[in-house]
DNA sequence: CATTTTAATTGTACCATACAACTATTTAAT
DNA sequence: ATTAAATAGTTGTATGGTACAATTAAAATG
């Protein structure tokens, strides 16, 4: 890639990054934000899992997914079960209430979205979404 | 947009974002940080200004400008000098050891982002930094 | 057993941001 | 010209998101 892309995309991500970060705190979409979205996400999705696993899944330190999970534990969106096998481990497990929120809370990031990308077309949606993809996964590889 | 693209957009998006996070904290790549080198990149290219200024122009908290600035001041990079026909206000301008760490900083970047995009093709980058551009306006905009 | 490794938590610290309260000025209104 | 309103900037406080270091308790290793 020449030396001109490579500086607009890393300039636009700078600036992409920051738009975001400033919106997530300003323009609450809803009960959740970004971290429990992404968590709740992921033990719906893929199961019930250890801090462990996960800040390694998401290339987090533990430390942060500790407190992450608490807090939704705390609000009643998981509940912590004792690994039997395990006396230290725990499973994190999102509850009837939590898979509730996290509904309603994708819907009006949805929405969000579809407001913003309105005038986009498919092959622009698909292309963004590829490179996204594609990009996340540079981040963890190199 | 349909359904299934805009689905995958919205969460990838949230990824990058959690992703570029992590990384901004942990691998630095010099003496700078993402919100400093936005500002001084902002003040070499397109002059001097004011934290009022920088603020409207970055869509953020005049707060978090004074802040800012005021700690790239404390570190030399920028120079705060009064606005001569205004009482109230100031200008920040860049000092030329700020212009140095500035560019040492964005060549870590460009660096850094040539590794990650190696196996880009010219189309992707060019796609990728015109679908940023086009969402970081649909952020300010929509 | 004794040692080392591992899962998790908690204390502390940093960056990035916003809102609210405040000061000092400038501008507008009467 | 005087008063009231708007504006530029700073500072206090709060929140989200993250990491590193120290600690605890349990498990695995030898």
């Amino acid at each position: 890639m020449n030396e001109q892309l490579l500086e607009t995309v890393e300039l636009e991500m700078a600036v992409f990054v920051r738009r975001l970060t400033s919106i997530s705190s300003v323009k609450k979409l809803g009960k959740l934000d970004r971290s429990a979205y992404l968590l709740l996400h992921h033990l719906y999705t893929k199961g019930s899992s250890g801090v462990k696993a996960l800040a390694d899944e998401f290339t987090l330190d533990i430390s942060t997914v500790s407190r992450q999970a608490s807090s939704l534990e705390q609000k009643g969106y998981l509940d912590k079960v004792s690994d039997p096998s395990d006396g230290r481990a725990f499973f994190y497990q999102i509850t009837d209430f939590g898979v509730q929120e996290l509904i309603e809370y994708k819907q009006a990031r949805l929405n969000r979205f579809s407001e913003l990308l309105i005038d986009w077309s498919d092959e622009e949606g698909e292309q963004f979404g590829h490179l996204l993809k594609k990009f996340n996964l540079a981040l963890i590889e190199k």
